[in-house]
RNA sequence: GCCGGGAUGGCGGAAUUGGUAGACGCGCCAGAUUCAAAAUCUGGUGAUGGAAACAUCGUGUGGGUUCGACCCCCACUCCCGGCACCA
């Protein structure tokens, strides 16, 4: 009986089709408990790729694992399918992006479904559709509502040729991707979510977050960037208002030789107003890139206003600069510039010959060279009046206290995190449901008037967008007074969509609401996997909007993603398979060749689910000999008839064969469960192999208890199920093995089983491994001891030499320490 | 630049979390089968020296802690991801 697997597995996908057999929302029993597994939405380029493959196999060994451990598994999959690439795809081929999409939707689903995953198709969305955005822009009415959106000023990239907003990924070096023109930067009004009033959740509750990769949580907490720190004003001469700034270090007050702003601050703006000279470096500033990794790295540059602040303590009066790595966006758009403690001042201050004075003493006294480097440790101050030997710690809140009295400070919380600015100039996106009228301003669209739906018959060119010039889509009346009006022509960024969509699945189909009973029955989810590229922006923004969720009652738990996986990611030619990149290796061809199960099998045997992997075909040729092996295993198995015997097994008295079978079984099946658990996937896979190569062993089974290979089996076919699932039910099938495979337990093993009489110990001298013996299990420390100085090998090693001590680790080895 | 991760045979990786490094595969070598090849099966396979027994070296680099370090600590190198408009 040849192995083929494309009949067989195409015949058991339509089987479980037509049985409706993960459909966990319908299928559930009373009193069944539910599990939620979900891999991260999926951008539907076109082409599966194998980083789809790794991502969607390892959801569904979690899911399918669940259902073998009773649980009801809802596994659904649906299609981020806003974005970019529809837009670039209209571009260069002239295609409509809906039906684009449309195409790439159809094509990525047919190849998901070849694979065989557990998926619960009834629960399909495209976030495209109207019927999913139109509870966007519902919720968008309800965050404006509770002032969690609004609109304000901010930096766009404008290509000036293209006339068009580009993404930082349009931006080749300086350049706009098309039209290859110096990228400007445009400030434009855009709305904005206030993640911000959030910050205080999102980071406390991280806390709760103890099935997440302490790494992820680690990433979301610098992120928000939590500090305390004290905002200080200085008055300034020939200025309306104190100049405030932000420090989480005011113990270095006495060390301050500058302060650096903004090009963007209001003193900056005036200063410049008339001073041609300033004005020219400000407009430099602002073409500056916003990335924060081009910010970092830029030259330190400034201009002195020529205005001086007053210093709060010694009334000393210190230069403003107009400076290049002062962010509006951050603090208060202003530093003290502290040249000696800060590596950022100290580097401005080399460039433009400020004065360094130290304030801190080095704790560990070592003379620093203020010239070399600025002095970020701790130690005690100098040079600072009242306050000097202070430790930092005390310094803080000393000086920050003096400031508090004089009225000329406060202590304040900051964080990195910024709002989430939402507004996209482009077309293939959720329009935002805003009317502008010239009598009363921006309306909202009521909710009884959406979805307000994005026109289809738009494609777009690259220059500049669509939807301002469709006079169809722009025209409406004013809520408020229905006279003529426009439309918004921003459209959503697509993080909106993804940051709701595991709630929606759970009530797909549901018309009358954004969610309903159903989303609080299921959320959170148990088991959340996605690449680690989403560690941080994804995820934080799913998880904001969790929250909002629940505090409009939608939703009742305080997080979206209860355990999360992040699975390295699927590289090649140095970089992660995309299609944006040009890299994708495509898992048609090799199911075409081998079948999926090889796939799938390959996947998870290539390596731990978190590590990045490079891509290689070398080895599906092994994944596919272990499967035919495994094939040929069952037939002959069949042909023993193995169903019709008693599966009674008195493990004691069995013959020695048989026992050594049942002993490596049932301890491979052990480990395998442990590392189940663990969420090591490969080496589950290892423990098929290794499993199969002890039951094969031998070329008849006469001398087996056929009752122990049958169990063996039974535990193999259990244990692969969830990674190659069609072959594992057509065997499971064919010998008659008790149930159902998908929500069979398996096996547990005996203890019994699993003990040994006599064990293995090392024996190390000075820790160099020198011989081996073979001891009894329970042997205690002075046989050990005993036995290992009388082995016969270590005789030689011990000559003139003085035995010092003797370590016995039981169960494991004996080290005897000599000189 | 900042934040996070990684580095183990020719290759992917394993190692009970401080206790016998290299499980399980790939590749390669040899043998069986075959007219021959493919497929399949059996055995071998970290490096160096040795006929062998065995010895020495060996987990990115340099140091440290320990009876004992892939594992813990310190300092580095290189690679990957994220850095707010790719998703």
């Amino acid at each position: 009986m040849d192995y083929s697997p494309q009949s067989l597995e195409t015949q058991r996908q339509s089987r479980w089709t037509a049985d409706k057999r993960f459909e966990a929302l319908h299928k559930r029993k009373p009193n069944q408990d539910t599990y939620y597994a979900l891999a991260m939405l999926p951008y539907p380029s076109g082409e599966l790729h194998m980083g789809h493959v790794r991502n969607y196999t390892l959801s569904d060994v979690i899911a399918r694992y669940h259902w073998q451990k009773g649980f009801a598994v809802f596994h659904p999959m649906g299609w981020d399918a806003f974005g970019l690439p529809a837009e670039n795809a209209a571009i260069k081929h002239g295609l409509p992006p809906y039906q684009w999409t449309l195409e790439n939707i159809d094509r990525m689903r047919s190849q998901l479904k070849r694979l065989g995953f557990a998926l619960d198709w009834s629960a399909e969305l495209a976030t495209c559709e109207p019927s999913y955005y139109r509870w966007e822009q519902w919720l968008f009415l309800k965050l404006l509502e509770r002032g969690l959106a609004y609109k304000q000023e901010s930096w766009v990239n404008w290509d000036p040729v293209d006339q068009t907003v580009l993404a930082n990924e349009q931006v080749v070096d300086g350049c706009g991707w098309r039209s290859g023109a110096p990228v400007e930067q445009k400030k434009i009004a855009q709305w904005f979510f206030k993640i911000t009033d959030y910050a205080d959740q999102l980071l406390n509750d991280l806390d709760q977050l103890d099935a997440w990769p302490e790494q992820v949580r680690d990433m979301q907490r610098n992120w928000i960037g939590h500090s305390q720190g004290s905002t200080i004003h200085f008055s300034v001469d020939n200025y309306k208002n104190p100049l405030s700034v932000y420090t989480t270090r005011p113990d270095t007050l006495m060390g301050v030789s500058f302060i650096g702003i903004a090009a963007d601050h209001p003193l900056a703006i005036q200063a410049a107003d008339k001073n041609p000279e300033l004005k020219t470096f400000c407009d430099a500033c602002r073409n500056n890139s916003v990335a924060e990794r081009d910010q970092a790295t830029m030259n330190k540059e400034g201009k002195n206003t020529g205005y001086t602040a007053i210093h709060p303590l010694t009334q000393k009066t210190i230069p403003i600069w107009i400076t290049n790595y002062v962010l509006m966006s951050y603090g208060e758009g202003a530093v003290m510039g502290v040249p000696a403690h800060d590596e950022r001042d100290h580097a401005f201050a080399l460039r433009y010959a400020l004065p360094i004075p130290p304030v801190i003493l080095p704790s560990d006294d070592s003379k620093w060279d203020y010239t070399e480097a600025a002095y970020t440790g701790s130690g005690s101050l100098i040079n600072s009046g009242d306050f000097n030997g202070l430790n930092i710690e005390a310094a803080k809140e000393s000086i920050s206290k003096a400031l508090l009295d004089l009225g000329c400070a406060e202590l304040t919380t900051q964080y990195r995190l910024r709002d989430w600015g939402i507004s996209r100039q482009r077309y293939w996106g959720t329009p935002i449901p805003i009317i502008y009228c010239d009598d009363c301003g921006a309306v909202p669209v009521p909710e009884s008037d959406l979805p307000v739906v994005l026109p289809t018959d738009i494609v777009p060119t690259g220059e500049g967008s669509p939807l301002t010039s469709h006079e169809e889509f722009l025209a409406a009346a004013c809520p408020k007074c229905q006279k003529p009006a426009r439309r918004e022509t921003d459209t959503m960024d697509t993080f909106v969509e993804s940051s709701w969509y595991y709630a929606r699945y759970c009530c797909a189909q549901y018309q009358d609401g954004m969610l309903n009973d159903d989303a609080k029955e299921w959320t959170p989810v148990n088991q959340y996997v996605g690449g680690v590229e989403h560690a941080v922006m994804h995820l934080l923004y799913a998880r904001f909007f969790h929250k909002v969720l629940r505090d409009l009652g939608l939703l009742n738990s305080d997080e979206p993603f209860t355990q999360l996986l992040t699975q390295g990611m699927v590289c090649k030619d140095g970089a992660k398979m995309s299609k944006s990149k040009g890299n994708v290796v495509t898992p048609i061809p090799l199911i075409e060749k081998y079948g999926a199960d090889t796939v799938r099998f390959f996947i998870i045997f290539a390596g731990p689910p978190q590590q990045d992997m490079l891509w290689s075909d070398a080895g599906v040729d092994g994944a596919h000999r272990f499967l035919k092996r495994l094939w040929s295993l069952g037939h002959a198995l069949a042909e023993l008839k193995i169903s019709s015997i008693d599966s009674n097994i008195d493990h004691d008295n069995l013959d020695a064969n048989s026992k050594q079978l049942r002993h490596e079984a049932h301890s491979i099946i052990a480990q395998a469960k442990t590392d189940m658990d663990k969420q090591q996937f490969n080496t589950v896979a290892s423990a098929g192999m290794k499993l199969l190569n002890q039951l094969s062993k031998n070329d008849s089974y006469a001398n087996l208890n056929l009752a122990v290979v049958r169990e063996s089996m039974q535990g193999l076919l259990s244990l692969l199920s969830p990674i190659t699932p069609h072959i594992c039910e057509e065997l499971w099938e064919l010998l008659q093995l008790p149930g159902d495979i998908l929500t069979t337990a398996w096996l547990e093993p005996d203890p019994k089983a699993m003990q040994q009489d006599s064990l293995e110990y090392a024996i190390q001298i000075n820790g160099k491994l020198r011989a081996r013996m073979q001891q009894p299990v329970d042997a205690n420390k002075e046989i050990l001891e005993k036995a290992a100085l009388d082995h016969p090998d270590v005789e030689r090693y011990l000559a003139d030499k003085t035995i010092r001590r003797v370590i016995v680790v039981p169960k494991r080895l004996v080290n005897i320490v000599v000189s």
